[in-house]
DNA sequence: CTAAAAGCCTTAAACGTTTAAGTCAATCGA
DNA sequence: TCGATTGACTTAAACGTTTAAGGCTTTTAG
């Protein structure tokens, strides 16, 4: 009874049929494949088109192997950073002839596991992997089938990440360059790989040229916890350098409940460039995460490994450039 | 060579040599099907699980005729609108067992279309859409496969979106609540229903109670247009409606840059409650789409029609709600 | 005690493709 | 003229499942 009222699709076989040819031939037609004569090409492709034939590619599939399907499992779509990355990864996937199951993991490693194995179960040639914590959570898949990890470089995995490390010390260069020796700085959590290096990497390239006055932990959120906004009431400082953008904006509303001006009276800067980062009001100062290309490169490399590129893991990373907006200035 | 140096994974057959029974035997109490002893329903449920055995769906399909995917195609993951809708939909499809293929259209009818034909082609029992334009790019793909579009009713299909006629009048009531007698409005592109009816809306509610001394159109983005902006410089109305929250935020944005104060000058409200809308400064007034909402409830209308649940096309229309915040001030 | 029913398992066909191997006729080269 | 090659097409098996039909063996009912 279940979908009665929808059409069943013509099959091959009925075109083989009409068309008074072997099934054989109809798909070698089709495919471009085996030798047939221009007349009996002409011939299937017209009643094909006649009928309405599309192929259907899971029968396809039972034979090739080949599904042309990859999964895609992230953290979270609400988070900015992922939008972005599931639009070029889908991209670069369909440019291949691919297509891209999506799964949010809700941040939940149990959630990552089931969604993997569902995408086996389904077929996947691969999987583009944006880990919800750094549990290696998927270790179980691997031998299945080739997963490309993004954000974040993990042992065994292809993984392609920003450099935050360079992108810390281009901020770095910016803040000093613009006369700033009295920093304050809101990191993220610090257990993340990606909050230590880009904290690391700015921290630095300071050393010595100027005075990191104090530096407090936050989750990489608006949310600002009571510690953090204690300290936001230091005048000594002259810049705040925040682990994200969603900690600098969230800092830029807390100055501003405290009658502080930005960049007037501190400046403000922020990481990862998110598209909110060009609305705030000032427009934030910050350096900018290739999402785009971290997304293209992700699936093209896991392209080429479903294609059996062979080699060692490759832990490629993308440079980051700084953006300057209206949030921090000269001192 | 392709894939090579992945394993091929164990099929049904493997489980019933190992353990000494038929395919037959194994699929049914994989299945929790026919009646098989106990003792050899332990048997073959070790031994899968020895030799790591996971079903093959895309065998499963090509018999069943079942999936057990759908299609979720969209205009743009950038736009704030989305990402909060496709988790929704990929949360509930998950729910029901389903997976969801992701195809972001980039606007483009013509990707819909090829979207909606590979889809169709691997095998989706059916397929969300939030269409691109006001256009019925996907018709000759409806008689395949349920298609339930979302934010916009559209003939022909199931429907699902936001009741924005109501959601205007709440804002007008809202705003005239507050003591605003004087209103100047910017709203989105009037070819689309949804801009439409906002609009209508609002000034249906408005109507006799107070006065709109200007109406502007500008597209449904950050960016405005320089009449808009000529209009901002307006004194006499002491509220400024906007078509949706983009339009806000560029609004509060260019007021600022000509000194005047939100909402202290002039009051501010948008419409959609975009994740943004909760952090500009001043944080925005607006009237609440339920993304989250209209998700589950596309997939859920999806799955049911998939299940062969039959009756007329619904044009299921969801209430909004108000979010008062701080970019309104008392008249 | 026997016929019918129930329980447990197998056989084999089917789903819509692809593709290796084979057939047959026409063309070619010497 | 004849064997070999080429060209055009077909046959049939295979991919990994599901499932209707059937065949034993054991239990049940009368």
């Amino acid at each position: 009874m279940a979908k009665s009222t929808y059409r069943s699709r013509p099959t091959l076989r009925d075109i083989a049929h009409i068309a008074g040819v072997s099934a054989a031939t109809v798909s070698y037609v089709l495919n471009g494949k085996g030798s047939v004569s221009a007349e009996v090409q002409k011939l299937v492709r017209k009643t094909a088109k006649d009928i309405g034939y599309r192929a259907n590619y899971v029968a396809k599939a039972t034979r090739t192997g080949q599904t042309l399907s990859i999964g895609l499992i992230l953290p979270d779509l609400k988070n900015p950073f992922f939008p972005q990355l599931a639009q070029a990864v889908q991209s670069a996937a369909r440019a291949a002839g691919y297509a891209v199951f999506l799964m949010d993991s809700q941040g939940d490693i149990e959630v990552e596991r089931e969604g993997a194995e569902d995408f086996i179960s389904r077929g996947v040639e691969g999987i583009v992997w944006c880990p919800a914590t750094e549990h290696d959570s998927l270790s179980e898949y691997h031998a299945d089938v080739p997963i490309v990890v993004v954000d974040r470089p993990l042992p065994n995995y292809d993984a392609i990440s920003s450099d935050y490390y360079s992108g810390g010390g281009l901020l770095a260069d910016y803040v000093l360059a613009q006369g700033h020796r009295h920093i304050g700085m809101i990191v993220g959590p610090q257990s993340l790989s990606s909050a230590k290096q880009r904290r690391d990497g700015f921290v630095d390239r300071i050393k010595g040229c100027a005075e990191i006055d104090w530096e407090v932990e936050n989750d990489f959120s608006i949310e600002l916890s009571d510690e953090v906004r204690r300290q936001l009431n230091d005048f000594d400082v002259s810049v705040i350098g925040c682990g994200n953008d969603f900690i600098a904006i969230g800092v830029i509303r807390a100055l501003h409940e405290l009658g502080r001006r930005v960049p007037k009276d501190v400046s403000v800067v922020g990481f990862d460039d998110i598209p909110w980062a060009a609305f705030s009001i000032p427009a934030l100062t910050t350096i900018r995460q290739p999402f785009t290309k971290l997304g293209n490169e992700a699936a093209t490399l896991l392209v080429r490994r479903i294609l059996g590129e062979g080699g060692p893991h490759v832990n490629m990373t993308l440079g980051m450039r700084l953006v300057t907006r209206g949030s921090l200035s000269r001192h």
